[in-house]
This record gives structure tokens, C-alpha cells and sequence, in this order.
DNA sequence: CCGTAGTTTCCTGATT
DNA sequence: TAATCAGGAAACTACG
């Protein structure tokens, strides 16, 4: 009922979607008229959207793939048109009016034959964010320094390189749960010539590459913590013992180490003195914006609101 | 400089 | 008894 659900406080895509229609129109895609009719769900409810930045960080960068609506797949489509500076026709958009699902299940060779040679690249950037990013996740791949840090919790091993880490799961594999933004630019630097710098309030000052067609969100720390706890859930083969779904369709969740992933927390906010009595605080707050719900008579466990996004097995 | 969002920190008291 | 939960209050910080 609420995939596309327009009532979260900040479907603050508006201005974006009027670009990639805009795009559409530019590119003279053939079927641009027919993209305009088939405009998904995100096109209802935008006169209710109450634009607050509360929600502005949900969008396509923001999630893993899997999960994108048709809209979010154009959105990435029309941001690696952006950052590679391509012509717009090297993208047929009618080609890719599909969701996270039927994308992420799509091969090389069929990315091919809908893109041309623009396939590789899309289909090699979608396997990197499919694999090395997603959601609040981004990685440098070119920065995987690994700089071990003392935990409380022995099975937590993570490593920290500016705003990205490498969570070492203990169990052989290491692998990167990292800012959006990061991740965003990172695959902006990953596919242009010149190569940006890991992100850093330092370097946001000073670098001007970052494509303005993308809206700034109000994402002033990067992930927001639901949203680093649903990457969590959502990489439990990454992130294993941490937190479990206890009912996976209800969104329902259950804290298994809890000081872990407070410690995992701090760690991705440069804060060491984190704990879970300042982070369940922080969670609880949570109640009143309807981004957590309340599971009374239930220690550390919480339950998915109907402002959080991204959660949901099937949300497109 | 100001206001806001999203925490962070601290605290008291209740519950498990 | 320790851990967790519930919230109030104030502080903090990035951002617009």
C-alpha cells in the first residue's frame, strides 16, 4: 500500500522528476511522450507532498537497486548522463522504464542490446552499487585503507577511512557500509576522468564538480540513523549478529548487539563515546515522526514506521 | 547571524 | 542489580 506511498514528509523529488521529464523531452526520445503517460505512481500525491527535508536523503543513491521504483532507475540514469557529461540519446530511456528488480536481474548482454555501448557502463556501475553500495552504503574503491581501530565488542573489527568504513565481519570477509553522498560521488569519480577526492566537509568547500542538476538534500551528517540501521538489516550477510529481522514483511527488528552497533555508529560518526542508551534515545525520537514504531513489553526491538523508506522487500 | 533538523548528552524514574 | 525503556531538557552542529 505505501510503496509509493506520498504521505512520508518529504517526497521532496518534485523538482528532480520535473528534470528527468525535462531530460526526456531534450533527449528526443521517441517514446518520451509514452514515458510521460507511464509515469509511475511518483507522479500522484505531489500536490500533498509536504516538502520538508526530513526525507529529502531517499532517493535513488539512497537505496540499494533491488529496491529503486521506475522512477529511481531514470533518476540513476539521468545522473550517470549528468556526471559523464553523455549526450543524452546515448541513454534510451524507453528501454529502462523498469524497477530496481527487473534492472538488477538484467546481464550484460541485455544491457547491451537496450543501451548500446553505454551498456557496459551502466551495467558495470549498476553491478558496483549492487555489490559495493546501496542505500546509506558507498564506498571508495580506490580508498579501501584499512586502519584497525580498538572495539569493546572483539567480533566487531571496523575500519575507518575519512567518512567511509570497512566493517570486518569476523568472519573472513571485509566489506564497506558507507555515506550515500560518499558513495554518490565516489561513483561520480569512479567514471569521470577526473578523479574527486574522498568526501570531507574539507574537501565540500572546495570542490565544485558536484553536477547542480542534483539537488542538495538536508542530510547535514550524512546517513541518518534508521537509515544506517536498515543497511544493517539489509546486509545481514555483511553485518552478521548485529540486528535480525524479527518479522521481516512487518519490519520489525530486533537489536542483537546492541553496544556493537552503537560502537558501529560512533565510529561512522566520528564520535568514540557512542552507546546504545544515547543511540535507543536517538531511536526513540524516532516514534513521533513515525519513522520507528513503538513495539511495547519488547526489549531492543523496534519496528519500521510509515516515514521510513527502503526497507521493504518489494517497495517500488 | 538565525532557524531548523537531527541528533547527542544527561537525567530522572519506571520496567524487565 | 543491571540493562533497557521513556521522555524532558538543553546542547551541539551542519546546512539553508
Amino acid at each position: 500500500m505505501d510503496g509509493v506511498e506520498a504521505t512520508w514528509t518529504g517526497v521532496c523529488c518534485l523538482p528532480k522528476q520535473i528534470m528527468i521529464l525535462e531530460g526526456a523531452g531534450r533527449m528526443s526520445i521517441n517514446s518520451s511522450s509514452n514515458l510521460l503517460h507511464q509515469q509511475p505512481s511518483w507522479t500522484d500525491g505531489y500536490s500533498t507532498c509536504n516538502v520538508s527535508s526530513s526525507f529529502y536523503g531517499t532517493q535513488w543513491h539512497e537505496i540499494h537497486p533491488q529496491y529503486w521504483t521506475k522512477f529511481q532507475v531514470w533518476e540513476w540514469l539521468q545522473h550517470l548522463l549528468d556526471t559523464n557529461q553523455l549526450d543524452a540519446n546515448c541513454i534510451p530511456f524507453q528501454e529502462f522504464d523498469i524497477n530496481g528488480e527487473h534492472l538488477c536481474s538484467m546481464s550484460l548482454q541485455e544491457f547491451t542490446q537496450a543501451a548500446g555501448t553505454a551498456g557496459q557502463l551502466l551495467y558495470s556501475n549498476l553491478q558496483h552499487l549492487k555489490w559495493n553500495g546501496q542505500c546509506g552504503s558507498d564506498m571508495y574503491q580506490s580508498h579501501n585503507v584499512i586502519v584497525k581501530t580498538e572495539q569493546t565488542d572483539p567480533s566487531l573489527m571496523v575500519s575507518w577511512k575519512d567518512d567511509n568504513y570497512l566493517y570486518d565481519s569476523g568472519y573472513g570477509s571485509t566489506v564497506e557500509l558507507l555515506d550515500s553522498k560518499t558513495f554518490c560521488r565516489a561513483q561520480i569519480s569512479m567514471t569521470t576522468p577526473s578523479h574527486q577526492p574522498p568526501d570531507s566537509s574539507d574537501v565540500k568547500k572546495t570542490q565544485d564538480h558536484t553536477p547542480k542538476s542534483h539537488t542538495k538534500k538536508h542530510n547535514p551528517r550524512g546517513t541518518h540513523l534508521w537509515e544506517f540501521i536498515r543497511d544493517i538489516l539489509l546486509n545481514p550477510e555483511k553485518y552478521p549478529g548485529l540486528i535480525k529481522w524479527e518479522d521481516r514483511s512487518e519490519g520489525v527488528f530486533r537489536f542483537l548487539k546492541s553496544e556493537a552497533v552503537a560502537q558501529l555508529w560512533g565510529k561512522k560518526k566520528n564520535n568514540s563515546s557512542m552507546t546504545y542508551e544515547k543511540l535507543s534515545r536517538a531511536m526513540r525520537y524516532y516514534y513521533k515522526r513515525e519513522i520507528l514504531e513503538r513495539v511495547d513489553g519488547r526489549r531492543l526491538v523496534y519496528k519500521f514506521g510509515k516515514n521510513a523508506r527502503g526497507w521493504r522487500e518489494n517497495e517500488n
